[in-house]
DNA sequence: GATTGATAGTACGAAAGTGGACTATTTTTA
DNA sequence: TAAAAATAGTCCACTTTCGTACTATCAATC
């Protein structure tokens, strides 16, 4: 079937979110698992952090499938995976369906605020209004439009 | 651990993305789970279609626990089943996490954008933001944010 | 130099999710 | 009215993920 939280390429196997991000983080330099572990806790605030005992195992099995490889280093007993030939094609056939992938992503949030509501039905309305109004702008103007939704953005932020 | 797609009250069972919305699509009428099935699939245009063998069994866990009621109808081999109060009382618990989910729905967002390689400085990908942004506005901000937005709005229009 | 805390990983049973094969009934269509 | 398609499940082996407990090393500090 078709799983909300699973990606495919083109052809060839299912990979998960975590083994997605390792392959990307990995472009970066050579981590630890510990690294990917922090890492992750980190960036998402906590939000997301994968056990032990779930990247241990992928580790292993994305280095028997030659995507990733990892070193030991000197003291220590810890090792150092880098991302190989291999693993960077394989990111890329996963890449070529962003379209796809993207359109997952939509579907989840959509789902989130159909599930956990959303927001007041005038905030409701302008969204909308602006969305329409983005979307008949003729070309050209992008860039006028890119600079006033950041603007918005902004401000946005600053209320608090 | 805090996995990205598994749901939990503030005390009590962590729950599924499916087993949400399953509680929460019930709340319309009952159906069966031949009828969830479709729904799912129908409403994410088959971007997200679980399998038999993961709905069912779910749907069973849930009646254990009396989340959800099943009553056989007359003909054919088919259950309708019925959110309870039970379970509407644990939805609300769920729900009342929301900014936690929004959370863990932007944060999911990014990923994807950072493996997928989307640009931060698309319109598409500032009108997402903006939108996640209103979403996760604590209550009482709405007049600020109707402010901000219709300033957006306006200065959209003065585009050319 | 002993203790503590962060680092780095192993091991394993339990739970959840998956796809596919199988059955049976009802509705539609040819 | 016979065949085909849609409906509505059951069952099971397989994989993935999870959480927890356990071990061991290195760095800081007291």
């Amino acid at each position: 079937m078709a799983s909300l939280f699973r990606f495919s390429p083109h052809e060839g196997k299912e990979r998960s979110f975590l083994a997605l991000y390792i392959l990307h983080a990995l472009q970066e330099r050579p981590k630890s698992g510990y690294d990917l572990l922090k890492e992750i806790a980190e960036k998402t605030g906590g939000i997301w952090a994968p056990s032990k005992g779930t990247i241990y195992p992928l580790l292993k099995q994305l280095e028997k499938e030659e995507l990733i490889k990892g070193a030991a280093t000197e003291k220590r007993a810890k090792t150092l995976f880098a991302v190989t030939q291999n693993g960077l094609t394989t990111l890329a056939t996963i890449r070529e369906m962003g379209r796809e992938h993207h359109r997952k992503m939509i579907q989840y949030k959509n789902l989130i605020l159909a599930i956990m509501g959303g927001s007041e039905h005038s905030v409701k309305g302008l969204l909308f209004d602006i969305r329409a109004i983005v979307d008949e702008m003729p070309p050209g103007t992008e860039k006028q439009v890119i600079a006033v939704l950041e603007q918005c953005r902004k401000d946005l932020h600053r209320i608090t």
